[in-house]
DNA sequence: TGATTACTCACCCTTTAGGGTGATTGCATA
DNA sequence: TATGCAATCACCCTAAAGGGTGAGTAATCA
C-alpha cells in the first residue's frame, strides 16, 4: 500500500518541524508539502493543478485567513481530503464551527505526537478522533447546552404540542386524544402563553430547538 | 481518593460477569449494584432512596424498557451521574439519540474491556469517550449527513419559510420583502408541493431539522 | 426560437387557528 | 378546609391558512 500523502498548514517553524519530523518516522504516511498559511497552500494549488494529498493537518491560528474559514477553501480544491484541525483552543463554539464546516477530526496541540499520528490512522480509515474533553463539548453540544434553562410543560401539553410539530390538526389532535377540540384549544392557548409565543410555527421553533421540557 | 461508584445494567449474563469481573481488578472503581432491567433499577431506587452512583455502564438493547428510554429515567434519580452506553448497534440515529438525551459516552460491544475501563477514566475525569467510528458518525450528523437528499428550494421559498419558522403571517412576509399576500400564498404552495407537506407545522420542520436546502 | 422555470398577482372557496370569557371536576397541598 | 391548578368543555368572535385555477413577465437554456 501507498504511503498516505500528508499536508500540513501551520506558521509556526517548532510545531512544523517537530511535526513534520516524527511523522517522516512512519512508513505509512508521506510528509508532501508543509504550509505557512491558507494562501500559500492556495498560491500552491494554482501553480501546481495536479497537487493530492490524503490528510491535511491544519492549524487553527494561522496568519492572514484562519483554519476555520481556510476549511472550505481547502474543500474546494480538495473534496475528499481528511482535514485534523489542530489547535490550542478547546472551545465549544470554534470546534462545532471547525467540525460543521467540515473538518473530521480536532486535535488539541497539547497532545503529544503519538496522538497525532494515531488521530491519522483513524482518520485514514474513515474514522474520527476526538479528545475526550472536545468530546464533551460536542455531547454538550448535542444536549443543547447546559446553561439555558427549559421551559417546562405538562404531560398533556408536551403531548399536543409534539402533535402540533406533526402538523396535526386540533380536530385530529382531538380525536387521538379522545378530548374535545376545546380542549385541545384550551391547552394549546395555555402553553402559548407560557412558551410567550403567540402561534403554532414559534411553538414548533422552541421545541424543535429542544428549549422546552 | 475513593474508588467511583460504578452500577451496571445489562441483561446478558456473560457480558455482565466478563465486565464486573474485570472492572474488579482496578482499585480506583467499585462495582455496586448490577441490574438486569431499567424497571429492576427503578424498583431497586425506590427501596434504597439513598443509592448513589457515580457511573453507569448502560446497554442498550434491554427487555422491557429499552437503554434509550431509560437514559431520562436514570437521569430522574441520579442528575449527575455519567452513562455510558453499551450497544452492538452503530447507528447514526440511535447513538445521537441516545447523546442528546443525556448519555455522555457510547462504546460498542466489541471495544474491548480495556476500552470500557479507559472511557470509565476519561468519564469521570470529564471528558466523553467515543470511538472513532462513532466519532465520525458524529461529525457527519453534524455536517447534516451525507446520504440524505437535501430537498432544495429556491432563494425566494427560503427566504418564506425561514419567516414562517419565524412564526411570521403571510401578510407580515408579503410587507417584509414588498410583495402581495398572494405571491407569498403561491410560494408557499409551491413549496409545500416540493417538500411534500401540507401545512406550516410539517414544513417548519423539515426546515428545523435541517433536511432542506 | 421555443420551452422551462422563478416570480409575480388575482379571485374563488372552505377549514383552521387564535383570543376572550366562563364553568366544572378532581387532585394535591398548604 | 380552602386554595391552587391541571384538565375538561362551551360559545363568542375575527384573522389566518390552505387548495384550486389561471395568467403575465423576465430570465435561462437547449
Amino acid at each position: 500500500m501507498n504511503p498516505l500523502k500528508i499536508s500540513m498548514i501551520e506558521d509556526v517553524d517548532d510545531i512544523r518541524n517537530s511535526v513534520t519530523k516524527y511523522i517522516s518516522f512512519h512508513d505509512e504516511f508521506e510528509v508532501q508539502e508543509v504550509f505557512s498559511s491558507i494562501e500559500d497552500f492556495q498560491h500552491h494549488c494554482a501553480l501546481h493543478p495536479n497537487f493530492q494529498a490524503d490528510i491535511i493537518l491544519l492549524d487553527i491560528g494561522l496568519p492572514g485567513m484562519s483554519g476555520l474559514e481556510g476549511i472550505s477553501h481547502i474543500l474546494e480544491r480538495l473534496p475528499d481530503v481528511d482535514i485534523i484541525m489542530l489547535t490550542t483552543y478547546e472551545e465549544e463554539e470554534v470546534i462545532l464551527k471547525a467540525l460543521c464546516t467540515g473538518a473530521c477530526s480536532y486535535i488539541s496541540k497539547k497532545a503529544s505526537l503519538k496522538q497525532i499520528v494515531e488521530a491519522m490512522r483513524i482518520v485514514s480509515k474513515g474514522g474520527s478522533y476526538m479528545s475526550p474533553s472536545i468530546a464533551r463539548e460536542i455531547v454538550n453540544h448535542l444536549l443543547g447546552g447546559p446553561k439555558q434553562e427549559q421551559n417546562s410543560l405538562t404531560e398533556r401539553q408536551n403531548q399536543i404540542l409534539k402533535a402540533l410539530s406533526d402538523g396535526k390538526s386540533y380536530r385530529v389532535i382531538s380525536e387521538e386524544l379522545f378530548i374535545s377540540v376545546e380542549t385541545v384549544r384550551s391547552h394549546i392557548k395555555k402553553l402559548y402563553r407560557q412558551l410567550q409565543v403567540n402561534n403554532k410555527a414559534e411553538a414548533i421553533s422552541l421545541y424543535l430547538q429542544g428549549k422546552i421540557k
